[in-house]
DNA sequence: TTGTTAAATGCAAAGGTTTGCGGCAAAAAT
DNA sequence: ATTTTTGCCGCAAACCTTTGCATTTAACAA
């Protein structure tokens, strides 16, 4: 079904319906109203790709981050999502996997004017930003979130990296720790720098030695990572905090702790962030640094949305700073070894009857 | 940069490119080479619309899902963009947060040949699936997974959820449960309903009574399914044991057991379908029939694009049904209050050293 | 009635790619 | 030397929609 059959339906020209269709001043009310009627009638819907042909413009917008199954990625991808469809946009996704060739290559794929608009959080290894500078030398809007280009002069929806960080690690400070160790996921991004940076001020700033065997540069090979972590929390002169920059370290931290009998928090405090629904729920519950996920894409489709329809943006959404929060629960909480065993005592009595 | 302005390049018509570029036997190979090379010199791509409206064709796939932040459904997607991806497929997200009316409406927009073919996984609200019939005589290539519509004649990618629910719930019979709940997410689902009868089955084997206040209907309304689920365990005839059909349930119950102070498992064992990555981290771990979601998706998937070559299928991927694994943990398994309360005292006198 | 204006509709080009077929020249066969 | 074949290339239509502009029709004024 398309514009020719029905216009020798309605014994109308094929521009006649057209303009009906988008309801046009050029035509009148009658036959708007009768032509509108048929093409319901007849379930006609545009084809899209003539239509996005003849307009230039696809309606359409891409999300390309490292991966998809992952609690952070995933609610931002909801709240864009949700934005499009209010908008009536189209929402394609791809995976980077963490790969700096997947990402080149996808990048590549979205040159041709396939999507009105780009949303982009960095793979952990892309520290050479060329193919995204392309993209945007080739006029396609672009917006970043979470892992951000800095070089590249384009709106950055992103979290107060550096000051939850900061926090963080000073939570952890104040909670008694010495000796912080700190799980990076990229030593390219500026996001995990960032983090690293805050981090070490807090250090600084409490005068407790940065320690480089506590920096631990992890990546997406989860196996590596595990013994990297193990090999530290295994070794003489172990931490008793620990930092995990990306959510996925913190898991493979309690696991560890698990295999290596570490006693979370008696023996190693950890803070996190992380956006597991269940956080509260582990063993023992996790204190997280929560981005708001959902608001970031929600807010990151809204701005590329804005450079869709004007081609630029006011400068308040050019850097919005999305602020996260610090949760603290049992995972980085101080209690004395007798605050702990009189708890344990009193459960155990409570269980007994 | 497009085919015209290429020809004016090379002095060649622009059919003479176009078949260059795609490698037709009736150009040189000479010539053939000119244009390639030229073609990547200037950095052109096919504009894919033009493409898509001659070859009516989009290289395209949807995705439909309740919805996106979800383990389950993420790495479902997760399969299924990587084997896209490597097919050189595009991946369109659509969610429906659970509602029969969004997913018309998306339905709808993909009537006009936006994408090549859809997989999708019902609402939990989806009774009537005339919108998904009516994709399917447009003759759009449909797959099901997880959630199907039974009554279409469209292949169907689930899990085992009858078998598997008998087996969970037979687990917590042995495990000493006498009075066991079961949190249903629809009741028009027929993945929920084979669930539901999985339990039923397994408790009339084992000649329990079935009580029909423990069955409880829930929705996408979280703070009605707590209000439910609470009113349940707070009742004085309360269950001893509890099945979630899914994972946000479990989730629900643990906070309410926190809330009411209820032990798991000694008040009450739980075993849930979830593809939570931290189950077993939880307090205490949970006991989970746990999907091939990643598998699901990519098979899903895979039987699409036999569906969009072929234009049919081979009768053994008509329905596949995949294996899920009932993982034991500690929500669910019989420690004695004498064994539970000797582990704490242990753990009690360790922590004091 | 004729001329003027406004309203409604249709014509045709453009957007970029793909492909069947016709044309043309060179090579091969007669 | 003529015909046939083969190899390369270009023409033009088709995919379907949108829109500026021309055309037609109706209405109204003169």
């Amino acid at each position: 079904m398309n514009l020719k059959q029905l216009s020798k339906e309605l014994n109308l020209s094929i521009s006649t319906i057209s303009k009906a269709l988008r309801d046009s001043a050029e035509i009148s009310a009658a036959t708007k109203k009768k032509v509108q009627e048929k093409a319901k009638e007849l379930n006609y819907h545009a084809n899209p790709f003539a239509s996005n042909l003849r307009n230039q413009k696809s309606n359409t917008i891409a999300v390309i981050i490292p991966a998809i199954a992952n609690n952070f990625f995933s609610s931002a991808i909801n709240g864009a999502e949700s934005f499009a469809q209010e908008k009536d946009y189209h929402v394609l996704i791809y995976q980077t996997h963490e790969a700096l060739e997947k990402e080149i290559s996808v990048s590549k794929h979205l040159q041709n004017g396939r999507v009105d608009g780009i949303m982009i959080s960095l793979s952990s290894e892309t520290a050479d930003t060329s193919h995204l500078a392309a993209l945007k030398n080739k006029g396609i809007p672009l917006v970043f979130f979470d892992r951000v280009a800095e070089n590249i002069d384009a709106p950055k929806i992103t979290v107060d990296d550096y000051e939850s960080s900061y926090i963080g690690t000073e939570h952890l400070i104040k909670n008694g720790c010495t000796k912080i160790a700190f799980l990076s996921i990229s030593n390219v991004l500026s996001i995990s720098n960032n983090r690293k940076k805050g981090y070490l001020d807090a250090l600084k700033a409490y005068n407790l030695i940065q320690d480089e065997r506590f920096i631990v540069d992890c990546n997406y090979d989860e196996a590596a990572n595990k013994l990297k972590i193990k090999n530290l929390l295994s070794s003489t002169d172990k931490p008793d905090g620990l930092f995990a920059s990306v959510e996925e370290l913190a898991i493979a931290t309690y696991e560890i702790c698990n295999e290596i009998n570490l006693n979370i928090p008696l023996d190693l405090k950890i803070v996190s962030f992380s956006n597991l629904q269940t956080a509260s729920l582990l063993n023992p519950s996790l204190t997280t640094i929560t981005q708001p996920a959902y608001e970031i894409g929600r807010e990151a489709a809204s701005v590329l949305f804005q450079l869709i329809e004007n081609k630029e943006v006011d400068a308040t959404s050019e850097n919005i700073v999305l602020k996260s929060k610090l949760i603290i629960r049992d995972s980085s909480t101080a209690k004395t070894a007798n605050n702990i065993a009189t708890t344990k005592k009193e459960l155990a009595q409570t269980l007994l009857g």
